[in-house]
DNA sequence: GCATTAAGTAATCCATTGGATTACAATTTT
DNA sequence: AAAATTGTAATCCAATGGATTACTTAATGC
């Protein structure tokens, strides 16, 4: 849920840091927050059966859902992953 | 790099766990731990276009590698899938 | 309707990971 | 050989990931 805003500042900033010859692991930039109970919602599945499919602990689903945790690196890249290409995330780890 | 006894161990847990109506997030059965210098150099990739592309950070990437840090949980679910479905997530994450 | 089961909220604990940073070594390129 | 690139290593710190316990809400079965 970066805003319009941000993305821009960010994008821009890259452009700088790139201009400067310095390629930085731009992870921030592609990387959207999730709602994970909609992503887990729109699946049709229940938190045990996400947490299963995904291969990650039902409570850190669960913090996530609450809110009271941020998806942070991998998790983050894991759930975009997840919103955009289910499936083969699903076969790869089936 | 679980071995094939611990492997067999695992699922021979899971299954008394399903026997007792007790189903587990079962993350750990099918990940595999994933040799990241050589997922990555098989990808044809430096750590830092590998952490760009798939969207965590070079330091992180780089413990990895010398194993000073070991992926757990959503990192290493998305390893995985990078691991088995590399297109698919340069596609979600382009 | 009640008991049971399933699904989800919430709080707490702890280990260690993720990310950043600095310094340096090794490798590749010019 | 020098410069640039790539990678190793150590250190710091925030907070996450996973587990656990207790509880509430929703669904199911008799």
């Amino acid at each position: 849920m970066i805003s319009a805003f941000d993305s821009i500042a960010q994008g821009l900033q890259e452009a700088i840091d790139l201009n400067n010859g310095k390629e930085v692991a731009a992870k921030t930039h592609r990387l959207e927050s999730v709602d994970v109970a909609e992503l887990r919602r729109n699946l049709g599945l229940t938190q045990m059966e996400f947490a299963s499919k995904f291969c990650i602990s039902v409570s850190t689903l669960r913090h996530w859902e609450r809110g009271d945790r941020t998806p942070h690196g991998p998790a983050l890249a894991l759930l975009n992953v997840v919103a955009k290409e289910p499936q083969a995330v699903m076969r790869a780890l089936a």
